[in-house]
DNA sequence: CGTACCCGATGTGTT
């Protein structure tokens, strides 16, 4: 045990005084108010379901958890045991926490490191990181949590991007729906955490069912955030949809806010591609003329079937300054993606329903700076099938952020006047606005 | 519509 956990043990007065010297351990410089309740809900015995938005610091509640426990319980040896859907988020995790001090450690199909694979067993991490297919499907993964090192040091069972139990479960990763089997394998006196960014009261209820949560403490920010505008527009094609956007990047080129454009195809990915090369013309790299690599593009593409080398390059640079401004994606550019200066995201056509909507829109403006989100209809794209909450936000003629957010909860509909949150309440009062007007 | 993970088959390069 490091001295400084040792001391923070020992100096230990309440749960407070532990969970922020657990947050400071970890790097963070303060414990948010909601941040404090999920883990003090927690420590008092509950199970505990967190909506708390992109960017909030959600992972803090679970991270500082191991420590918390030793130092109410007095040992070292209490282990976190997290279920999460991807592994490239796994992995982040693992590593940011090993770098601050925490022992942490994941447990997935490529997981090969046989040190770490046994010291998983013998319960030298605090934080195990496993992907569902392995702690449910796994017969040697399965067992470990009936062994005796984690019946007795167990302290926690969280499920991390807790909304894909219902989106993935019902048929995308069917094990999802089978989380509730692990309650069966540790004891009863461990509590679940439920963690997400984008979840309505209802979808918040559907997971509570899947998973047998017991009556859990709800702790739930709006995931409403006021430095996104939000547009929708309409369109005859792609290229009346795009000549802002392709006006801009000729006049700013490095200087172009970052923005990700989302595609409901495969294929309209590459038409919007070849659109934007196609104007861009030899202005499509950075330098000018440069070759065709990505290194040099401004624009690329990120989709299931994008190179694994340049999936990676294209997330590292648009973590940092690059040349990169716009990704053209899928929704496989999407969870476990942190970067802070996306100010733009366009949606070429609608996603099925208003959660996916938010948590597309919700990767802008990480920063707080003012972002925008625009949803493009564009004629020659055909919809895809969507949901009637999304039917409604399209027809609707109120305020757009109401129609977004009214059935998450935490929202608050009072807003400052005059109101420039969308095209709806500040068409006319927004210049800026003006040229993206219906 | 498109999202991931896992595992086993097939291929590639090194001893």
């Amino acid at each position: 045990m490091s001295p400084t956990i040792l001391n923070m043990t020992t100096s230990c007065g309440n749960i407070d005084t532990c969970s922020k010297a657990a947050a400071n351990f970890l790097g963070y410089a303060s414990l948010k108010q909601e941040q404090a309740t999920v883990i003090n809900q927690f420590l008092f015995g509950k199970d505990v379901f967190a909506v708390l938005p992109t960017g909030f610091g959600k992972t803090l509640c679970y991270a500082c958890l191991p420590l918390v426990f030793d130092a109410v319980l007095g040992t070292d040896r209490s282990i976190v045991v997290v279920i999460s859907p991807l592994v490239s988020i796994m992995k982040d995790q693992t590593d940011t926490f090993n770098k601050r001090g925490l022992a942490a450690a994941f447990v997935s199909g490529d997981q090969n490191n046989e040190v770490v694979l046994k010291g998983v067993k013998a319960g030298a991490y605090k934080l195990v990181f496993f992907t569902p297919e392995m702690l449910l499907l796994n017969k040697h993964w399965r067992c470990l949590l009936k062994s005796d090192v984690y019946a007795s040091n167990i302290c926690a069972l969280v499920i991390d991007e807790a909304h894909t139990v219902k989106k993935w479960g019902d048929s995308f990763r069917k094990v999802m729906q089978r989380i509730v089997e692990v309650r069966s394998l540790i004891p009863p006196s461990v509590h679940m955490m439920c963690l997400t960014a984008t979840a309505t009261k209802s979808l918040r209820e559907e997971v509570i069912a899947i998973l047998g949560m017991k009556s859990p403490e709800v702790i739930a920010v709006s995931p409403s955030k006021l430095n996104i505008t939000f547009m929708i527009k309409k369109f005859d094609n792609i290229q009346e949809a795009f000549s802002p956007l392709v006006s801009g990047l000729l006049k700013q080129r490095g200087e172009f806010p970052r923005t990700i454009i989302y595609c409901q195809r495969l294929p309209e990915c590459g038409r919007i591609y070849r659109h934007l090369r196609y104007c861009l013309g030899k202005q499509f790299t950075e330098p000018v003329d440069a070759p065709d690599l990505p290194e040099f593009r401004l624009v690329d593409m990120f989709h299931s079937s994008v190179d694994v080398e340049i999936k990676e390059y294209i997330l590292k640079s648009f973590t940092k300054p690059s040349h990169l401004r716009v990704v053209i994606a899928t929704v496989a550019f999407g969870m476990g993606i942190d970067c802070n200066d996306v100010h733009q995201v366009f949606h070429v056509g609608p996603p099925e329903d208003i959660e996916c909507y938010i948590q597309e829109t919700g990767r802008a403006g990480r920063d707080g700076d003012k972002s925008l989100a625009l949803l493009m209809l564009i004629k020659e794209i055909r919809m895809i099938h969507i949901d009637p909450s999304m039917r409604n936000y399209i027809k609707s003629s109120t305020c757009r952020r109401d129609c977004l957010f009214q059935n998450f909860e935490g929202y608050n509909p009072i807003k400052s006047t005059p109101c420039l949150c969308c095209d709806v309440c500040s068409l006319g009062q927004c210049e800026e606005l003006q040229q993206f007007s219906i």
